[in-house]
DNA sequence: AGCTGGTCCTGATGGC
DNA sequence: TGCCATCAGGACCAGC
């Protein structure tokens, strides 16, 4: 458990991101961006150079999420971010001084909202109003169903992976055909729905994708009801404290008992250079 | 030193 | 043969 919550603390998955939408928003949404401070704009992609300008002294209407970005909705367009595989936001006093690897701030009257990134994988984009819809923004257009749609199914899943080759586990974390299944995730999900993680996608049935489907909204959702007892945490925290403690059936518990058939012992395997763990026993 | 991970990109592969 | 969809691997990083 210890060892695993040091895992999660840097991976934020859709549970995560969600968490982190729902502890963030009551602070931002409806409130004057009165000034951005970029210190790092070397992420994933480049911060825009003209963001800080454009952005001052904007109302930020709502906070958003589409699979693991979050979206700022402004009246003369959206920001974009995304937290990477080791970013975190965090609620703080306006005059909390920085420290390494806060590259953003989004300052407010009363505080500001500061993105730590350790890695720089994250990345803060601009979508101006002019350009459309931001669902239509190349980041987001090829994204899969969020799985909490309740057109997300057995059905969907199945003509998702339709003539796919690939392994169920690199399909789920492919993002075309549904959105928000990390690494963890999809082990977790895929232990839930009974599946063997390399089964190839053309080769689960309407029944097994029915399970996946399932599986993958409750993994989910239990994450994010587990993570919700932590909000308080994005507020006015130096962001030094993991926010998850998930208790995983799967992940990180390779050489340890299944714990739903006897005599099972989880095994780690290597799957497009991603770990990968399972129950032999009890995945077909 | 080597392993870790989310996502985009590139180059390879396979089907029609 | 040509085109398209799909897929595996590489790259990006810092922390442990």
């Amino acid at each position: 458990m210890p060892r695993l919550s040091i895992f999660l603390r840097f991976m934020p998955e859709l549970p995560e991101v969600e968490v982190t939408r729902q502890g963030i928003a009551p602070h931002i949404e409806g409130r004057v961006l009165r000034h951005m401070v970029i210190r790092e704009p070397r992420l994933r992609w480049p911060v825009p150079g003209d963001l800080a300008d454009l952005c001052a002294n904007q109302p930020l209407r709502r906070a958003e999420r589409r699979g693991k970005y979050l979206l700022l909705h402004f009246d003369h367009g959206v920001q974009l971010v995304h937290l990477g595989m080791s970013g975190s936001l965090r609620v703080l006093p306006t005059e909390q001084a920085p420290t390494v690897h806060d590259h953003v701030d989004w300052v407010f009257d009363a505080h500001l909202l500061r993105l730590r990134d350790p890695r720089r994988f994250g990345s803060v984009l601009w979508h101006p109003h002019e350009a459309g819809p931001v669902l239509g923004h190349p980041r987001l257009a090829g994204l899969g169903i969020e799985p909490f749609d309740p057109q997300f199914s057995g059905a969907w899943l199945q003509r998702g992976i339709r003539g796919r080759g690939a392994t169920i586990k690199a399909l789920l974390l492919a993002g075309d055909i549904v959105v928000g299944v990390g690494n963890i995730y999809a082990s977790e999900s895929l232990f839930r729905a009974r599946i063997h993680p390399s089964t190839p996608g053309h080769r689960l049935g309407r029944t097994r994708c029915d399970r996946l489907a399932e599986a993958v909204r409750a993994t989910l959702a239990d994450a994010i009801a587990a993570g919700g007892s932590s909000l308080r945490d994005f507020v006015h925290s130096d962001g030094g404290t993991g926010y998850f403690q998930l208790d995983s059936a799967v992940y990180g518990r390779e050489g340890e008992p299944c714990r739903r058939c006897a005599g099972g012992i989880i095994r780690k395997q290597i799957h497009n250079q991603r770990a990968t763990y399972y129950c032999p026993s009890c995945q077909k």
